[in-house]
DNA sequence: GGCAGCATATGATTGAAATCATATTGCGAT
DNA sequence: ATCGCAATATGATTTCAATCATATGCTGCC
């Protein structure tokens, strides 16, 4: 089992950032410092559109990185906001790219990067799914409730109530099982 | 400017493969061989739900990879069946691993794994707009139509007919301009 | 214990996108 | 040239998920 890559980075190369909400950690076109881990709060990463407006084109969770391709980039190629107070680890493009000469490093970072790329590609294919029951089938085949039944609605991105009865007419046509209130199995 | 990661690996471990329609590439659970580029053709990755249905967890089309993953593990995790015969090509996992050790395609590896990611995040929030005209203009601003608008339509997951509708509804509203049939620009 | 708040449910209504239908245009093959 | 086919385009209808409404169970907390 191969370590998560950031730990093999040294931690002069770290750069510790509390973001408060509004706050922008960094603009498009500004020069690339490096990627971003989330630790806690959200940053939305935006890009504005011709007339202004302004399109999120990731939403950063706790746990999670960003900007990971500013590594590769001389700019930053969207905005970066906190919109809800946190605490974020900024590291070194340069470190993160001396890293790569480091196998370690770079089998655990393309593993890890593989590993998410399959598991978008499935999302996508999965809230490609027109019907909502069959959506709701393919995130529990996917195995994406693990939590509440709202959150797994948000991920397939249906409405609860429509996750809801989804998930009864399911139990009703015998392919899932609801031992309890909010558990849903599949049926083997 | 980083070249495509597979031109470093040794031709010895690339393995061409032929795939005729319903040719099945490798099954769930076998021992992994390696990852696969598309050269023609189109490939299905299929996990088999627990009452037999499949579900497709990717479409691999001409000029991408897949399986990338497998590099890391010991078993394949879905069905690869080819959809639309072409020619494909096989890359030894042990290869692929071993070039990590190359500092030039790990970067390389790096780049492009970064840079993906960053798009399909970016087309599962586009993806996630509920409304069809703000899904085209998402989808305008993320210059995703380059081609026909029935691709453009295909990749937003919208009907060819909302597509059109949203447009005509942008042009309308001054947002877009449409200077000949088939051909719309955001308006700056 | 009782209250607040959220997850779990489910019914009723609405709205918007899918679907179906129909032209028109453009382009390559014959 | 013209035939067929796919892309473009738009109107009519249907479907189905969002939304609104309402109720209950569970948990934390004062």
């Amino acid at each position: 089992m191969l370590p998560n890559p950031f730990d093999l980075i040294p931690s002069s190369a770290l750069r510790p950032i509390s973001g408060a909400i509004g706050d922008v950690v960094f603009h498009q076109g500004d020069p690339t410092h490096g990627l971003y881990v989330v630790q806690t709060g959200r940053v939305h990463l935006e890009r504005v559109g011709p007339n202004g407006e302004r399109f999120i084109i990731h939403r950063a969770q706790a746990g999670t990185s960003f900007a990971e391709a500013s590594v590769f980039s001389e700019v930053y190629h969207c905005d970066a906001v906190c919109v809800e107070a946190g605490a974020l680890i900024r590291i070194d493009k340069a470190a993160v790219l001396a890293a790569f000469a480091d196998p370690a490093f770079a089998r655990a970072y393309g593993r890890q990067a593989a590993q998410q790329i399959q598991a978008q590609r499935q999302m996508l294919e999965i809230v490609g799914v027109r019907r909502a029951e069959d959506r709701v089938m393919a995130g529990l085949v996917a195995g994406l409730l693990d939590g509440s039944v709202v959150e797994f609605a948000a991920r397939l991105q249906l409405s609860h109530e429509a996750t809801y009865r989804s998930l009864r007419k399911l139990v009703q046509d015998g392919r899932v099982t609801n031992p309890t209130r909010g558990i849903y199995h599949l049926r083997p």
